[in-house]
DNA sequence: GTAATAACTGATTAGTCAGTCAGTTTTTAA
DNA sequence: TTAAAAACTGACTGACTAATCAGTTATTAC
């Protein structure tokens, strides 16, 4: 790893946990070991780092993505809905800071004023409420899901999930042991109870 | 209202919209329309104000449910359920900069090292939990709402109203419009579906 | 009316921070 | 070997910030 990317993952870290303002560029140079100055030789500035760590979680999103859709092989939309939240949560965990980064307030507010953060922020976000998409999709086609407006239903499905991330990583409950209750019950949320493909349950 | 109130409740809705650590004293002092010191005679510290914020929050919510139950009257489990998603996202509309400031991870971050910002946090989500499982109780009593966990289906309902809000306010998408799914899907969630109480969904 | 108390002021202070820059070290290329 | 380029350093700066405090004004109590 060059010091530029040991710095970026560094700052990753820090600000996820410690917040974008509450971070001193200092504390970020003794982490990871380098002259405070040369945080500033590879990023023009605070926020310019800041917008090179969105770009890095944008690469690390759509590269699992990418991969994730090529192996995937699943038998109903119902099945796959429980594989998709599996996936979502292990990419939470795999990449617990880069996501709780997203989650913060500061991120959000800066994508108002900065067009570029909010390309970024966008890209982020459609590639993780398309994954519910394709799932309410497949599943209707196979009737395993009902008949519910797809983008509507999958923003909330997202919603739900990432919830659940924000309940984990605020250790305000014991979320962990939650994760067969939250898989069956967003199942229950979308399945399809009509045993052919027409739901009375369909708006 | 007194010169102390304004200032609390100034700096709540900076605190929730800038975040804490880019609020500065100075800032608030402009905005309320005092004298910078006049901030620390009714506050001891920067910190103090903002466990002052908390503590008004939670007597808010408080008062805000006590009120809510005196007067609730539902004729089904599932009926009470969306009415209380209702009333939790009038609470979260009524309180807008409160409920954003319960969400920044300044607020989680500062539980964990403060015993005072802990036993408030700690009040305000039970309450808010609270609803749910009520909502849950009186529903598998009347039998409209399936034999779930009670406790760990009550947090995941949460989560998801919670994660909704959080949606809304971060603007990313259209959030408003989908009131109407979020109720049908989280009944669709809970709801009981056989006729007689026992249901093959139970856990 | 007056003394005591409470509320308020704003200049000041000690400290912190992002960002700079002149100079040094390391790497690359021929 | 050497010259040029790239990477890196850390002391320094100007701007900003939470908190203080001596002094002022407003309120209360008798």
């Amino acid at each position: 790893m060059t010091r530029k990317e040991q710095i970026l993952k560094a700052a990753t870290v820090l600000f996820a946990n410690k917040g974008y303002a509450e971070t001193t560029t200092l504390e970020l140079s003794e982490t990871t070991g380098v002259a405070s100055g040369t945080i500033f030789y590879h990023f023009n500035s605070k926020e310019g780092l800041f917008l090179a760590i969105l770009e890095d979680i944008r690469q690390t999103i759509e590269l699992e993505f990418d991969r994730y859709f090529k192996e995937l092989n699943f038998p109903s939309g119902l099945k796959m809905l429980e594989e998709v939240i599996a996936f979502y949560l292990y990419l939470a965990s795999m990449h617990e800071s880069q996501f709780m980064l997203l989650q913060q307030p500061h991120t959000s507010k800066m994508a108002q004023s900065n067009a570029e953060c909010r390309t970024h922020l966008e890209a982020i976000y459609n590639r993780l409420v398309e994954i519910f998409e394709k799932t309410i999709v497949a599943g209707q086609e196979d009737a395993s899901i009902a008949e519910l407006p797809v983008r509507k239903t999958a923003l909330i499905a997202f919603s739900m999930v990432d919830g659940f991330v924000r309940l984990k990583n605020n250790n305000i409950y014991d979320a962990g042991a939650l994760f067969n209750e939250l898989v069956k019950l967003c199942q229950r949320m979308l399945e399809n109870r009509t045993t052919e493909s027409e739901s009375h349950y369909a708006t």
